[in-house]
DNA sequence: ATTCTTGCCGAAACCGGTTTCGTAACCGAT
DNA sequence: ATCGGTTACGAAACCGGTTTCGGCAAGAAT
């Protein structure tokens, strides 16, 4: 007596064990586990009768109860930032969705934690690791040169990037070629008849910064346009910062006539800079850019962009993080995949020369507040 | 032999175990343990000893080892959806952030899971109990009668709701006072010299939406206004809904100077709304909202609107559930904070009164794109 | 002085798995 | 028939904890 109701209370009613599914076909429960772990010292009959009776019973072994001998729990562990700027937030859920997916396809699950930037991340994951409530990490967000890639080499820790680093060592990565992007934003521009073309990049200590610009470079010389270094701004990953910048560009006694943006929301920025200097932005100034967050909808015109698909770039990741921490060469688990054009009307053949603008600019610049009372039938 | 490096290759180095600290105190694993846990039977003096030497040890316990016996494994779970209508975005990032913080102070962890609405999400939280990967769960987005409660409550899971239910049960939760706030709003408009007043509500499917009516009409009353059923509308959740809410109200024959939204991203929409109409946001048409976005910052002029702190909230409903977990009463953790205002220049005074609005809606309405070519200089 | 508690702790079983080890049964070769 | 080598599985140890059980020693009661 006795054996009936081995698990009384603190065990979820319904859970199967690995003893249940033994004790059902009369072997070891030594041997269920060999044989649904694929060991060869188990006879292909005995392999599939076990396989079969513990899908019948409805039989998933228990994450943690694996963990505490192999060390591995099936979790996909994932540290964000507190204190980004803002740049992550609208992408956060479609990633986060994406990530979901992919794990629980492999019966995998997420641990996420939050933490502040440099040791105590560093140490956020230190403490995932060393409870087992992650098997490997994706690493959002990278910079240049990342301290998370080198502290998880070092604990021989598996981990995914997001983004390249400049010395990519062995790391598996998952990236979206944003150079490409801005390639292509380029020649759209020269296609509209633009030539001259101003650049505002993001942030140089993020990794991407140094891949969009020199996307732009190599689009404007397959385009036939000589860059004009003072036209190429850095370091602008918020709206103010992209104002900031539209403002110098277009105050050059030579402005350009068009922008191409590294991220959307320095491109945002763009639009008080333009109604400030009375632009029209689609033909007095045309704008692309890169991210496809969904304030580019909001705004008007639109704002054309190159978009990223970030469930896509989470559930990738995941599968590759996944494949890592079952033993696959990282050198092999590195993909990337294109941005896809979302066209505004942010962007269009410029309706004024360099020299016109420069000379619409200074003239609005001169007369303050230049507001045409409206309404004066 | 062999006692020295007992755990070879797969457990993490640095790792030190129960047994680490028994044999470093000449005690039983067992005693340890208790120790730890504060059993009675371990006089105080052994138990400062051994709980300074784990101490001294940086001695953790695994969750994951714990959990099987113990049944939990310290983890908060989290299941957000994936096809929400884009209103949960910008607040994920900073609830994560407060959810992570209280967490990691209690030592704890989050598993995140995405899912689909009804019985895929249902499953996925019952996988997630199965596998202990989750000993409770934060229930985000609670609907007047929420299917997930009525399953978590099924299967004795502790949860705290953000949000209440119409039948609140004996369930624990964290909710924002929205009713408080549109009480707020409805005197704010008041003081300004509103008397007509609209509301656009949002879906009649969550159980906010008739509390912060309740809010609307009590704030009303108290202003001694009398609500016209006609300016009340609802079911708006997304911008494109909260515009065709506005001109729907601003055509009413007598409209309103002033409306209070229950949704930041319905308000939004009455900007394209007032343009269309030709009203001016702040003076011919007061507006005050509730969520406190990012995007309220964005438009122009700032949309005034009730700011609710996620991160806070975050940080309350996983303490809440922490609580809830080591049996404390749910019906005691229940708690509630308040929005706070976030003036923008969207409210006013009225610049003109309901009829004069009416007349200039009707003639902005017949001439049809009325776009009163600039610079004729 | 003996017995009865009580306090405190060690020993061992247990949780649900994995992995090692030993061996019975079968195989073909001698 | 004997032997060596596989094959296929059972038994048991193990992972890192928790919890039960039993007993020793000190103090209280008789």
């Amino acid at each position: 007596m006795g054996t009936i109701s081995k698990n009384a209370e603190h065990a979820l009613p319904g859970r199967v064990t690995i003893s249940d599914v033994a004790e059902a076909l009369g072997v070891a429960k030594g041997t269920v586990s060999r044989a649904l772990n694929n060991y060869p010292d188990i006879s292909e009959a005995t392999r599939l009768r076990i396989r079969r009776k513990a899908d019948a019973m409805g039989y998933h072994p228990l994450a943690q109860a694996q963990a505490i001998r192999t060390g591995r729990s099936r979790a996909i562990g994932l540290v964000l930032h507190t204190d980004i700027p803002g740049a992550q937030r609208p992408f956060l859920s479609d990633f986060l969705a994406g990530v979901s997916e992919a794990a629980s396809d492999a019966s995998w699950t997420i641990t996420v934690a939050m933490s502040g930037g440099g040791e105590e991340m560093l140490s956020t994951m230190k403490r995932l690791v060393d409870e087992r409530k992650a098997d490997g990490f994706i690493v959002p967000r990278t910079f240049a040169d990342d301290p998370r890639a080198e502290l998880l080499r070092r604990m021989k820790v598996p981990f995914v990037l997001y983004g390249r680093l400049r010395e990519i060592g062995d790391s598996a990565w998952f990236d979206i070629l944003g150079e490409d992007a801005m390639h292509e934003a380029v020649s759209r521009l020269a296609s509209h008849g633009h030539t001259r073309i101003g650049f505002v990049n993001g942030g140089t200590e993020y990794n991407f910064s140094g891949l969009r610009e020199a996307g732009f470079r190599r689009g404007m010389a397959d385009a036939g346009l000589s860059v004009d270094e003072e036209l190429v701004l850095g370091g602008a990953m918020t709206t103010d910062a992209g104002t900031r910048a539209v403002l110098t560009l277009m105050r050059n006694p030579a402005p350009p006539t068009a922008i191409v943006f590294a991220v959307d929301m320095a491109a945002l920025g763009a639009y008080p800079a333009a109604e400030q200097l009375d632009l029209q932005i689609g033909s007095d100034l045309s704008l692309i850019s890169y991210d496809g967050i969904p304030e580019c909808a909001w705004v008007q015109p639109r704002l054309t962009s190159f978009s990223v698909d970030s469930t896509m770039a989470g559930r990738r990741l995941a599968e590759l993080l996944i494949r890592h921490v079952r033993g696959e060469d990282p050198t092999t688990l590195r993909e990337s995949a294109r941005a896809t054009l979302a066209p505004g009307g942010s962007d269009g053949p410029p309706a004024r020369s360099s020299e016109e603008l420069a000379r619409h600019i200074r003239a609005s610049e001169t007369q303050t507040s230049c507001q045409p009372m409206g309404g004066k039938a």
